[in-house]
DNA sequence: TTTAATTACCCTACGCTGTAGGGAGTTACG
DNA sequence: CGTAACTCCCTACAGCGTAGGGTAATTAAA
């Protein structure tokens, strides 16, 4: 798992690809770009999940050996920075905003939501890292700019798109799970609940949650 | 990175591990149980977080090899849940309930804050896990013992808690990040600002995001 | 135009990961 | 007692991210 962090590479590098910069350069023609590597890697994390994604598979998927791509890409965590952020920049925002904040707020926590559906691994990607590329940073502000103006203080309005950002997050998380739990375990729901249910039976009768059990 | 999933093992050997079921077997006196290696792969992840958790890491730590531990868990992913489980199990319920709602989740919350940043790795594992499991279940059991008899309906009541827990993540995170980006880009809030910034402040100026960078 | 510098790409290799397979020794049950 | 079951170890495999070095291509400088 790619656990590690960035900050090894060189800075200028990862912001160069992050905004999408470039700069001339003295040898060879290149024969991909920055932008290809990420698309071609977000298309392989879409299809199978961000486990299936190697250096070695993306390099594959562009006809290079794996050690080609880091004269394009710092290193494996910098292109999951990156490739979280253009995926943040699908969402487009309302040229014409909604008139009450309210409205305006559950369009953009509506396309954030269906954001996270399409890449599920968005959701492990951000579980620990922000970044301040152009993607996320746009919609961090048209979700400012949903409530500005109300007389919040400034503390507040991030208090508020912060937890809006968190439900959503958390509400995809329990969406993807159902949506993904079947494939993951080869069950469907009453194969799972014969097979487990029996043994959580067992157990849940010692330890008695009343509540919990009967929600759930 | 461990991004799969279990599945795979025996499913009575991994809820016997997970509720604590010790069953009498046959062959020679086991040296370790599940406990112990739950609790040594906890000390690991908090130490030297889950990047430095590894079966051969854990297997030395214990005194033993890599391949044992299988006798004892069915898989690494299976072993990251339990601990994620083991570690909700901390969480001490309140033995008299506050007297309002307010206060009871109030203070749940707390509890789940705190657990949240003695023990990082929770944020990462379950990303995208969520777990059957004694703790879990008795902390969910709790927060819905809180909110209930006010007469909301069960959907209502899972949708609180959820949120609350939810928001209670994701604020976790951003303190874990803020804690911890010092140590892993190895700069201070002030170097970083000053090899980032002028770079930032470069591209932000061509697309201005005007809200976001007063607030920020 | 020639020359020197810089870059892109490939190949090889290292240390790491999770875990499958099989063998040796230990314990409990029939 | 014999045998089945179990724990532990050793070896090994395929895959991972990526460091190092060599060669060909291209462009900036002379």
């Amino acid at each position: 798992m790619p656990t590690e962090y960035s900050g090894t590479g060189d800075p200028r590098r990862t912001i160069d690809l992050l905004w999408g910069v470039h700069r001339r350069r003295r040898g060879p023609r290149p024969s991909l770009s920055g932008e290809q590597i990420v698309a071609a890697a977000i298309q392989i994390a879409d299809r199978e999940g961000l486990g299936g994604l190697s250096m070695r598979r993306l390099a594959d998927e562009l006809g290079v050996t794996a050690m080609s791509l880091y004269g394009y890409v710092p290193g494996k965590a910098e292109l999951l920075d990156v490739m979280a952020d253009r995926a943040y920049g699908e969402i487009t925002l309302p040229g014409v905003p909604a008139t009450t904040w309210r409205a305006r707020l559950a369009a953009l926590a509506q396309q954030h939501w269906t954001l996270l559906l399409s890449h599920p691994w968005l959701l492990q990607i951000s579980a620990s890292r922000p970044l301040l590329g152009p993607g996320m940073t746009a919609l961090y502000d048209a979700e400012l700019t949903a409530v500005d103006g109300l007389g919040l203080t400034d503390i507040d309005m991030d208090l508020i798109v912060s937890l809006l950002d968190d439900y959503v997050r958390g509400a995809a998380r329990g969406a993807v799970e159902a949506a993904g739990a079947q494939d993951r375990t080869g069950m469907t729901d009453q194969q799972w609940w014969e097979t487990y249910g029996p043994l959580l039976a067992e157990v849940l009768n010692q330890a008695s949650y009343p509540v919990a059990v009967r929600v759930g």
